[in-house]
DNA sequence: TTGTACGCGTTATCAT
DNA sequence: ATGATAACGCGTACAA
């Protein structure tokens, strides 16, 4: 037994009579091992309690039992979703999960992340939205020989390397909504110019409308960058307009709320005088007054997909969807336009 | 050159002329090494782009770079916060963070961690609320020789191990503040029992009220566990109470936002006819309407406070600080009481 | 001050 | 099918 405590394989081999190759047979399900000397060793193992020390089978196999989490998206929740989904997978293996933020717009931020990568000998990485749509990031990942799943609003990766949730069609949906509702004009705060996610949200509105022959003029788009703020600002621009829209849709839910508070600070009622879906369903979501009718993404499962592909044995191909669907959420900020 | 492409420490020793040893001695800054040899090593290491491999040295070290993040809390903002605030304490350290949740409440929670840390071999862990105020974590760390530092609502360890707010002092200010806009019946919506956080806000909200000898029946207390649904609850069986009390101290605000709504449903005006206080100034606190009064605690600096105690060097101890001041948030959920 | 030899716990190579 | 022996890359006695 080692002064530290724990049992080694080569304690292991010695009780069981054989050789520490043998036991490595053992521990790695090789195929080529008799049946009564594997019974024999995996009994000394219960017995003894023997775990494999990761840090001598990193270095042996030149590869770290981690998998790492890398993003650079701004919000807490969705990142919390997405570990959670993560440890999900990885509870009950032998696998932990490492968290690396990057900073997208860093000029050496590709170069940073290669270094990690090389220096941890990473298992493999789930990519984050936005950086996840950075193709270096993903050519890196295979140069260096890491595995990677990316998380996105599109596919833009070969299904083995991708989670997808579909946006466009969700907020098709959502838009097909305000329009059944009777709403005829309606105002688009959009994302971040450079989000994937904001285009295809942005896409997806634009086809509803098309689809409905609703006119759509520049002046109905307002700029936003996922932030409360920008969503104030935005609203009040929309709220300006003559005619006023009788509905926003905001491409997250943060912009959203700004743009209840926008409307709340000249007077007007919500839904009555004005509808807003979001996107996220954050938890604050059914909690801001009106209750927020908006679109939920599966992110927590994404995630735990993303995972599952990553640790997958290469023999046998896992059977994890890469694409999710979004559902609307239909609560209480959206209503039949006023009468005028 | 080893095949991975990556030099190694024989290569830096080969190409510099010296043993390994002496380039881990390098490595490792030891004090009796001639400055010639040492600068004629550093200028291989440079040229090479040598960095030592993290495998091997937790291999011979029988320690990894790893920082546990333990923590069952159920706020994901402020999971975050804490994560933010651990990176930047280990940015540019041979450090990497590792996330474990545990589940309080679980049978086998204490012998799961044992477990993890015994075969991670972690260089040290960063205990974060509510689990971080259970003794038998601290003790279990210790035992294993896994350096630890805990943060909470109060001091439970020595310096060197705990990271503090002072949540009691916080929160009697907040209580004094509303004593001193003319409230004379303000009710108090607890946090979830065994919680220390919970205790200490109790506390300091009892402290200002007897101060001030303000009566205090327990009628006026409500029980709450941190969520949007059980400060609705409780908020709804004070706002009962004949006569109605005219402010509330909320715990956290994640149930001030329930006391909001719960108001509003019955038509009172918050500030007018009911000031609210929170405590965590989250995100959303200044967004929601009116924007809270709440407590903002330092909980970033304190991870990173945390985090820079765990990869101090054992000669010098760190002079960082081991409690932290939280401040009162002043904004719109306060205001005097109306005339009766 | 510097070098030699060996240990850390595992996997891989190549025999048998 | 099984075993002896050599990596993997670094740290540490102990010797020089």
């Amino acid at each position: 037994m080692a002064k530290t405590g724990q049992p080694t394989i080569n304690d292991v081999a010695r009780i069981a009579g054989v050789s520490k190759k043998t036991v490595s047979r053992v521990i790695n399900r090789s195929p080529l091992l008799s049946d009564d000397m594997r019974k024999r060793v995996e009994d000394v193992i219960a017995e003894l309690g023997y775990i494999p020390n990761p840090q001598a089978r990193a270095l042996a196999l030149r590869r770290n039992f981690l998998i790492g989490l890398v993003h650079d998206n701004p919000n807490a929740q969705t990142v919390m979703n997405v570990q959670q989904g993560m440890l999900e997978a990885l509870h009950g293996t032998e696998f932990e999960m490492v968290v690396r933020p990057v900073d997208r717009g860093s000029a050496t931020m590709l170069e940073d992340l290669r270094h990690f990568l090389e220096r941890q000998r990473l298992f493999g990485v789930l990519l984050m939205p936005p950086v996840s749509e950075n193709d270096q990031v993903a050519q890196t990942c295979t140069e260096i020989g890491c595995r990677y799943v990316r998380m996105g609003s599109a596919h833009l990766d070969s299904d083995e390397h991708m989670v997808a949730s579909n946006d466009r069609e969700a907020v098709r949906a959502a838009t097909e909504y305000l329009i059944a509702c009777g709403h005829k004009r309606i105002g688009l705060i959009a994302g971040p110019h450079g989000f994937r996610s904001a285009r295809e949200r942005r896409l997806g509105f634009e086809e509803a409308l098309k689809a409905a022959k609703i006119n759509f003029p520049r002046s109905l788009v307002a700029d936003g960058n996922y932030t409360f703020e920008s969503g104030l600002i935005a609203a009040e621009r929309l709220l300006d307009l003559m005619p006023r829209p009788t509905a926003i849709f905001s491409c997250n839910d943060e912009m959203a709320a700004g743009v209840i508070h926008a409307a709340r600070a000249r007077g007007l009622d919500v839904p009555r005088d004005l509808s807003i879906i979001g996107f996220d369903d954050t938890p604050i979501a059914p909690h801001i007054w009106p209750p927020l009718t908006t679109v939920r993404w599966p992110i927590a499962s994404m995630a735990r997909s993303a995972a599952l592909k990553l640790i997958a044995g290469d023999e046998e191909p896992v059977a994890e969807p890469s694409m999710f669907r979004s559902t609307l959420i239909r609560r209480a900020s959206v209503a039949p336009p006023a009468e005028t």
